[in-house]
DNA sequence: TGGGAATTGTAATCTAGCCGACATTTTAAT
DNA sequence: ATTAAAATGTCGGCTAGATTACAATTCCCA
């Protein structure tokens, strides 16, 4: 693909703003790219090399697989994203895979070894990247302490709070949120099972706090969720 | 206290290794140094300036306290581990503190934007920082797959299995690990009831896999826990 | 334009483990 | 030694929510 896209691809994120010209370029011929369909899937486990990806556009879910084949939904990541060997530490054993929510994503990507040599030439963006990764960490623990001490239902509200803070558009008190998750997703992400998320949906519908369809979700009153 | 102890405290960390002489000298000067015995409560809130900590010896636990009052760990920090404000950003809202566990405990600081300024001249430390920081959150992802997936029991088990590993003495098939928790703590950690960890362990010590008392706990055999 | 697959709706069981309410034991402090 | 405070042991009732089991819808595409 064309250089100078990719330059524009990297060049509008936050993580690279730091970056002269010539170091962008750098990284430029080492970045792979990629674009998929809703439903594909996309490994990028231990068979492959170790790689950071960059999400430049849409939104995947990363599902692992247990032993006994049971599905859970690790991470929803959304434009702009990083996901893959964040930790810069190849780890063989899990199974994960990425799956297409959008109609359509485009993805760079790093190999491990490569961003290592960027990082320790440009000790900016090193300090950059670790704040990203905190704050992934910071996010994960914050979901990590909900499910311990909420209840399903507040755990369903605080994800539909947060979801409608990222993507939702605001009108006056109503939020509408772009609806590319099934009920089961939803359920998968506040660790609850199905019939529970999709009576919990349910019940807020007939109170007439909510609105739930297949394209989208409306909510009457945010502040008052 | 004296530099030259100083430097002795950091040089056998794994993080620092990487460093020249000039550059720990460097560290050395903006260290902060504290010891403190057990139950003793070491606050290191927003409150105070953020920073990095480094626990030179002993145990501690971080304890969350939310606006109910409930009290929940948050990590156990063993020798030779970083907390504190890892993430290399302040956040004001949390409100934790550090409990001292083993008899006594040492304890290095910096100053966040010290220890940013020394990552910011040397890459490698940054590099190394960010995979100990990954580490950690591939540890806390880990634990949070056990709570979903896991009953109390297997949690149990392979809580105990971990600290088996870390910390325990083992023998033939047999592992001793010196005890500085109580059956609440390790209720909290595994995220239980204190009901629910005594009669877990009580059924297991009535099987004769386990031995626990206040001092120690002995592992008949690691292999078939 | 049907028909199969995915998604959603609903209800009846069943159970792990939380919670309250103690008794008992151990530890630490004066 | 005495006593208060932690830490452990034990039990029964209770409930959130998993699980099983089907319908009813909606979507997709051949």
């Amino acid at each position: 693909m064309d250089e100078d896209l990719k330059y524009w691809y990297l060049r509008d994120h936050k993580l690279f703003r730091t970056l002269s010209f010539k170091q962008m370029k750098q990284l430029c011929i080492i970045m792979g790219f990629k674009e998929a369909k809703k439903g594909e899937i996309i490994y990028f486990s231990s068979s492959d090399v170790p790689r950071i990806f960059v999400l430049k556009k849409g939104n995947i879910k990363i599902v692992a697989v247990d032993e006994a084949g049971n599905e859970t939904i690790k991470d929803i990541i959304k434009k702009g994203d990083l996901f893959g060997e964040l930790t810069l530490e190849a780890d063989g054993e899990s199974n994960e895979y990425a799956k297409v929510l959008s109609d359509d994503v485009a993805i760079c990507s790093f190999l491990l070894s490569d961003f290592e040599d960027v990082l320790l030439k440009n000790p900016g963006l090193a300090l950059s990247y670790t704040k990203i990764v905190g704050l992934k960490m910071k996010r994960i623990k914050n979901s990590y302490s909900n499910l311990i001490s909420k209840d399903a239902k507040t755990r369903l509200v605080l994800f539909l709070k947060d979801w409608a803070e990222k993507e939702g558009t605001q009108i006056g008190k109503k939020v509408i949120i772009e609806n590319y998750l099934t009920q089961n997703d939803i359920a998968q992400i506040i660790c609850t099972s199905r019939q529970t998320a999709t009576q919990l949906l349910n019940e807020m519908e007939a109170k007439g706090t909510l609105l739930y369809n297949r394209k989208e979700i409306v909510i009457a009153d945010i502040t008052a969720l």
